[in-house]
Order: C-alpha cells, then structure tokens, then sequence
DNA sequence: TCAATTACGGACTTCATGTATCTATAATAG
DNA sequence: CTATTATAGATACATGAAGTCCGTAATTGA
C-alpha cells in the first residue's frame, strides 16, 4: 500500500506553488521539469487540483497554472484526496452486518491520520522553510 | 490506496483464532469456509503469519493452524505489517537531499495512525465481543 | 486575421501488483 | 501404507498506476 507518484508530484507542485506565490501563472512545462516529469502528464494532475478548487488555469500564451484566493488554508489532506480519492483505505469484505470491529478499529486509526494530514497546511510548511523545494 | 484484501483475510483470521483459542489447530479448510476464500490462497497468506511467529502450523491429520503463546499481545499493525510489508507509504522520489519536509509530515501522520493500531491488539477487540466474527 | 502558446481530454500502451488456481512435495497421524 | 494437511512453485487473470500521443479549445501578440 502505497500513495501514488501522482499525489508525490501534486504536493512538491504544490509546495512550490504556496512558496512561489506569482502574480504571474507559471506553465507545466517549468514545473514539470522541476520534477523530471512528462509535461503532458502532470497536467493531467494538476487538472485534478484545479477541479478540487485549489489552484486555477489560464490558457494561452503566459498562461499556466496560479494559486486561488483561500490557498492558506489548503491542507495536505486537501491535496491527497484531490489525487487519490475519499475512500477509505480498508473495506470488509466479509458479511457481516454493518458493523465490523475490524472495520472499525482500522478506519479508527486512518482518522488519526487524516487529522493529522488535516491540520498541516502547506502554507505553514513554506513559512518554516528557508530553502524552497 | 488500500490495504489488500489478504490483509482483509489475515485480520479476520487471526480475529476468529483469537476468539476461538482451541487446543486443537484448525485447518485451512474451515477457516476458508468461514470466508468464502480459497483454500489454497488463505493458506499463502496464513503462511506469512506463520513466519512472522504470531500462529504456528501442524501437517498431517488433525494439523492446521493455532496461536502462539504471547498472541494477547499481538496488535493490528503487527498483522499488517506481516501482510504488507513494513514499507512506509509514502516515498519523495524528488531530489532534494535526504530531508524532504513533505515527507515528514507524511510520514509523522503515518506514525500516528501505526502508533493506535500497535495500541489495539487482537486480545483486546475479543474481550469486548459478544458475537464473534 | 493569423500564428504561437498553453491547458484539456480521450485513447492508448506498458508495467507492476493483487488475486487466485493448480499441482507437486513434504510431513504427520492412525 | 494411506489419508490428511501445510508449503511452495508455476501460472493465469484483472486491475490500476504511470506515462505517451495527438487532437481540440482558448488566449495572446504580431
């Protein structure tokens, strides 16, 4: 069980966006090479931050991708379930009524998690940083 | 990202032992039933806890599966881990030296979710059961 | 108006992993 | 010796991640 690449790329994309703070859109292909990643397919992520509301995208010539008003308050759990979805990490499978004390007990400790997750915004993270990236 | 469902499989197994406790080990077959899994498949998987020393396994007649002693102290994450592996979930695959501050906070909110399921052990959730499953 | 630039979306390929089955082997009880 | 049981290897299948390619739409600047 692993996050995927996709949420590793959002967040560093992210981070550096939070730190940047441009008037100025910056396009895929300076963030993309930042990470040695397709262009191409980092847009295809960042498209899901843009319809998770976080960030906005402009076309065109100096177009590119910007931080929305609010992007103080984006927290890491935000950017996580914009890539890899709300689910939850473990599903009983076995029947048993509603209610499973595994189920619950595992969903317990995910929570903990996601709290965590929750309370780190990524605003707070750059104001701690010297070095950017 | 999710937990698999052999993880599924081995806490609900490892659920059951714990509630039964019999002196006799019980064979992969039944426990299979109980889940509407192959007998085969549970066997690979019961095969990983054996290994990792929480159950022990007898062949020839009347063999099987059964506890360990120390089993009241067997926790979820010690049955995740035996299933999964004991990799962290997330891993920076950027190149900004050995401290990536997206992934400690990661990686701390992930402490945080193992520390409650190291606290919750089998023994426990049994205690606390009327109806087993 | 035209051309260059940029994001968006669909189709597709590739690869790794989870899930599962089948079969052969080894060990143990009776 | 035979039946029963776990173990291990080979294999097959489905799913999803990771990434590419290309066409479309929108916007800027000349």
């Amino acid at each position: 069980m692993k996050y995927s690449k996709a949420t590793d790329y959002a967040l560093h994309t992210m981070l550096f966006l939070t730190a940047a703070t441009p008037q100025k859109p910056m396009g895929v292909q300076q963030l993309a090479e930042r990470q040695s990643v397709s262009p191409t397919y980092l847009s295809k992520i960042l498209t899901k931050l843009v319809k998770a509301g976080m960030i906005e995208s402009t076309t065109g010539v100096n177009g590119g991708y910007r931080l929305k008003r609010d992007w103080e308050n984006i927290s890491f759990l935000d950017i996580i379930h914009a890539i890899e979805g709300t689910a939850s990490l473990f599903d009983c499978s076995f029947e048993h009524g509603p209610d499973c004390p595994i189920q619950k007990v595992v969903l317990a400790a995910e929570e903990k998690m996601e709290e965590q997750l929750r309370n780190q915004k990524m605003s707070d993270l750059v104001r701690n940083l010297n070095i950017v990236n």
